[in-house]
DNA sequence: AAGTGGTCTAGACCACTAC
DNA sequence: TAGTGGTCTAGACCACTTA
């Protein structure tokens, strides 16, 4: 077989052909070259655009199927992943019912303001210190139960022009609005989870008595190339529902 | 090229060739075959064996290296996975403390005993009613605090002739413990999450006031075929950890 | 040096989708 | 029917490990 096409490839420095390619079709997302809903090219057309055969360019776009970053169709084509269809809606969303059976919250706006970001904030989102964020408060209901509360803080650089009216009004889950309106994918979150108590504000909210246990749950959500555009606090009230860890499936 | 050989293969009914190739290595795996820590023969050698070629036989090793049963080494071979080995001792280990540094527990048997199982426990474990169990109760330690409070079951069928000594003196994890005595590998959990408070017996051995808010966890942990092998309840203080989720990672 | 997994190729045919 | 992704092949060479 000839090597001259195949050699010059390998001598890219610490990476693989694949690898590169990976990159490459990851910075074409980032550029917003194919935008959340879209069709990219053809494998094979990726594999000329990139001077690659369709075995490489395939391992590149397996990996990043893996990620969740793009969704093959066969017959169709490859897509850009979408929070909204895909019926992966809730990917991020591990509330369960204890019974098991899973439902999709409703969401209420609670609260709505520009602030100035706390300090934790600033910290989680990577932001200045006195950087402008978005602060708003989403009450959820599964099955008429109040569950959770959602205190969420949005930068305002990335978020430029969000409206009250946008958080609800919107037909879609939040992360579709980020994903549509501002071009924001959430592809990745990070959760940290502490035992806590039900208080003031938070009690009355979810209508529940002070010190009711609570699982007190702190998210930032990342698009690509790791950069937080999401930071939340929720606290979730697990009388008749769980939080729902299942590891290394199928 | 010669179709005469592809060709029956894609002619089995409702699989492709590699997923059946996949399903053979978890068959042999299941059968004991190879052992935890062993190696499995070289790719070309399987190739042959299952009579595919070596990108096929490649494809259902990829799947099985993605769910942590096999792992590759280059130049030295593919392997069963171990809890023990491989640097990914704890896998299913998710306490980290609130600064983000993890370390690794050090663990105290606080009780054993043999019993009939729960029906909670007899219905997570796929068991009849009145089942014989082992049940015991580990603390775990943290940086010399008493961090989590773990009471576990698991089936008499399954682990034949442990003893309270077995457990006690361990050189290394739980369920490398499961591998290596008796032949069961843990390969999936599914874990489900409660706020709850200190009381009685858990807050005195966690050493809390009763009352404290803790996480509540309740994990059944998984062999290969889906067959449930452990059940656990535990209770994690999280004055100082953190139960951390981290979702979609590259 | 021999053996292992890792990468890459070039092209075949299949299954599915849309027109 | 044309175009897409899905499967599979046969074999090359590379990188790494072990002896």
């Amino acid at each position: 077989m000839n090597n001259d096409i195949a050699m010059p490839h390998t001598a890219m420095i610490g990476s693989t052909l694949y690898k590169e390619v990976k990159r490459g079709i990851l910075a074409a997302l980032a550029g917003g070259e194919w935008k959340a809903g879209e069709a990219i090219p053809a494998e094979r057309k990726l594999g000329e655009r990139f001077g690659v055969s369709i075995g490489t360019l395939r391992k590149a776009i397996d990996e990043l199927v893996a990620e969740n970053i793009l969704i093959r169709h066969q017959g169709r084509g490859t897509f850009v992943a979408t929070h909204a269809r895909d019926h992966h809606y809730f990917r991020f969303f591990r509330v369960v019912r204890q019974d098991g059976y899973k439902t999709y919250p409703t969401v209420a706006l609670e609260r709505f303001r520009k602030a100035k970001a706390s300090r934790e904030a600033c910290e989680k989102l990577g932001l200045g210190t006195g950087a402008r964020v978005f602060q708003f408060t989403n009450r959820l209901m599964l099955d008429d139960d109040i569950v959770m509360l959602d205190e969420i803080t949005l930068p305002e650089a990335l978020f430029a022009g969000l409206t009250e009216a946008d958080l609800r009004d919107r037909p879609t889950t939040l992360y579709n609005l980020y994903q549509d309106v501002f071009g924001l994918n959430v592809i990745r979150t990070d959760e940290r989870l502490r035992a806590g108590l039900a208080e003031g504000d938070s009690a009355r909210l979810l209508g529940v008595p002070a010190g009711t246990p609570l699982i007190e749950l702190r998210r930032i959500a990342f698009s690509y190339h790791d950069q937080p555009v999401e930071w939340r606090i929720s606290r979730l009230n697990t009388e008749k529902y769980e939080y729902l860890v299942s590891e290394a499936g199928a």
